[in-house]
DNA sequence: CATCAGGGCCCTG
DNA sequence: CAGGGCCCTGAT
């Protein structure tokens, strides 16, 4: 594989419209303030940007876009789609934004629940969303292990430079990620000389075991979530932290917190307690005592709320607990 | 300059 | 099941 740093241009326009369960907030759903800037995907001006890879090889750039009470989307590709390849992008971007989940309980606990109330109104009630394929959600949570925020974002971009696709679509130029089979066959040296460190090591094991299970997203989609955790783990590289992600992003479980990190932990205590001092376990058992199969949602819409507010105006406590 | 934890995980004993 | 080692970075 080379580094290919010309744009690839996808200006064959093809334009689509998906119909949420209600209720559907738009940019709750789409934008997402706590994720780091990587040109992967981009939610600018009520639009959002993201690139699939097709098993054919090709390249489709969406945009997405909200049309009343359902979603535009545009199809970006370098030739018109065939039925079939459409077919398939829908359903991807139907499970991959959540837009068949049923929220109306949650919305109800919001009613009563004082920490859920103070979520600004604008988008009290966004869902699970992930723009990438399990197997590209996993190569963010490896190089989010044991790093800082900074470092995960310079690992990631070399890697895209080297082994993604840039493409030109709508406006933006968004990378593609590289697809597992081609970078299973990559020297560890090479991957090593991108500064990733061990997790040269996991992104090999990994992208084998893709390349071996080429449906191991499907075969767990739908399945319950300690079959699916299980089945996450064995995959090298995941522990905990990373399953909890990929349960809920991924494969949209709404009580996937059963572990949360340390610099999560000090978060959610300051929220829970006004102190930044409590355990891991205690704040796990808080939430699961208070919002039970619903926890992580809630969870997701507390942090996502909190790092909106933060990007306008710098809450200080906050300031302290992240790092930069 | 040196030291060291960090948005974990694997492996060993 | 506890704890050392792992790559690199930036903070101290």
């Amino acid at each position: 594989m080379s580094k290919r740093s010309k744009p690839l241009s996808l200006t064959c326009e093809q334009s689509h419209l998906l119909i949420p369960t209600p209720p559907f907030l738009f940019e709750g759903t789409l934008h997402k303030p706590s994720h780091f800037p990587v040109k992967v995907d981009a939610y600018i001006d009520g639009r959002h940007h993201f690139v699939m890879r097709q098993d054919s090889g090709g390249y489709v750039g969406v945009v997405l876009m909200q049309e009343s009470e359902a979603v535009r989307v545009v199809f970006h590709s370098i030739r018109e789609l065939e039925k079939n390849e459409i077919d398939y992008l829908l359903a991807e971007i139907n499970w991959r934004f959540g837009l068949f989940i049923d929220i109306r309980h949650f919305m109800e606990m919001v009613q009563d629940d004082p920490i859920l109330q103070s979520i600004d109104k604008k988008w009290c009630g966004m869902r699970p969303s992930c723009s990438f394929s399990l197997y590209e959600l996993l190569c963010i949570t490896t190089v989010l292990q044991n790093a800082q925020v900074s470092r995960s974002v310079s690992m990631l971009g070399r890697m895209l430079e080297k082994y993604g696709q840039l493409v030109r679509f709508s406006g933006v130029d968004l990378y593609a990620f590289w697809d597992h089979d081609s970078l299973a066959k990559v020297e560890e040296k090479e991957l090593r000389a991108l500064k990733v460190g061990y997790r040269a090591k996991t992104f090999l094991r990994t992208s084998m075991f893709f390349m071996d299970n080429p449906d191991f997203e499907y075969s767990i989609r739908g399945v319950g979530k300690s079959d699916a955790k299980r089945c996450l783990k064995k995959v090298y590289g995941v522990g905990p932290a990373s399953a909890g992600y990929l349960l809920f992003e991924s494969l949209k479980h709404l009580d996937a917190f059963d572990y949360v990190s340390p610099w999560e932990t000090k978060i959610l205590s300051h929220l829970f307690l006004g102190h930044a001092n409590a355990a891991s376990d205690e704040i796990v058992s808080m939430s699961k005592e208070r919002w039970g199969e619903w926890r992580m949602l809630a969870v997701h819409n507390i942090f996502e709320d909190l790092f909106w507010r933060h990007r306008r105006e710098k809450i200080d406590w906050l300031e302290a607990l992240i790092r930069l």
